[in-house]
DNA sequence: ATTATATTTGATCAATTGATCAGATATAAT
DNA sequence: ATTATATCTGATCAATTGATCAAATATAAT
């Protein structure tokens, strides 16, 4: 059990400590802590990756990931091929473009859905390993 | 516009089709669709891969998995550098832990976590990747 | 045995989420 | 211009989620 005073911790029911305010968090290994909020990311940067699993971490999109992996879809044949509406589709299209995951084509009247990058076969790809041994 | 009959494909509103209700499905590309439910997945298995997503797909659990990246932490040592409730945490962990993610080991009273498997860490440097150019 | 320490568990509740519906755009065809 | 087609958008609502609290284990120390 460590004291702090005035630092930068925050605690769990009293916000970040300011001022005089004594308190006591318990810190076991000091230095790994300090070596973890040094080596963390920027909350924005982290903020960022944690949606980019989360958009994938829904059934239906990624259903929809992985069938655009085998080439580009319009909107009505991932309905038909999920069972859902064209706008549940659209709905979802669009969470995964705003997180640069698929990227439209237009023809005409049809947008053409594909996986934006490389990465998102790859990180499936390492997941579904995961997923397959040992878990 | 394609007339399906009696067919395995489910209509948003309606259900699953059976018998001799006659549904109208768009769908454009038809061997498209088709090849989509050939390739896809089972679904228990897309289901535990996006499970897998989604639980990496929250910041504090992100947070906690990037930490333990660097090397084991114990539930208080992190709730202190999450500046969460170590009660958080440990429900936390223990989602982590139900998909193989993390792993403890115990010494004493103290439960040490540690990343679960090398694919975890690919995972999120993927992701990294990802999110750093273009995204 | 009793007490202290480290973590877990179950209940609660505000906040978020995903599918639906109705209506709005956008492009193409007549 | 009008109509049809393909997709999108905003509102709604049941269901899920994450942090908290209080109480329960589990291990260690006296």
């Amino acid at each position: 059990m460590i004291n702090l005073k005035s630092n930068s911790f925050t605690i769990p029911g009293k916000g970040t400590t300011t001022g005089e305010i004594e308190c006591q968090i318990r810190i076991v290994h000091l230095e790994r802590v300090l070596q973890a909020k040094r080596e963390a990311l920027p909350e924005e940067e982290s903020a960022r990756l944690a949606l980019t699993y989360k958009i994938l971490g829904d059934p239906t999109r990624l259903k929809i990931v992985m069938a655009l992996n085998n080439g580009e879809m319009c909107v009505c044949d991932l309905a038909a091929f999920l069972g859902l509406s064209e706008s549940a589709v659209s709905h979802q299209l669009r969470r995964l473009k705003d997180l640069a995951l698929v990227r439209p084509r237009r023809q005409g009247q049809t947008l053409f859905y594909t996986i934006n990058d490389s990465h998102v076969a790859a990180i499936i790809n390492i997941g579904l390993e995961h997923i397959r041994e040992g878990g």
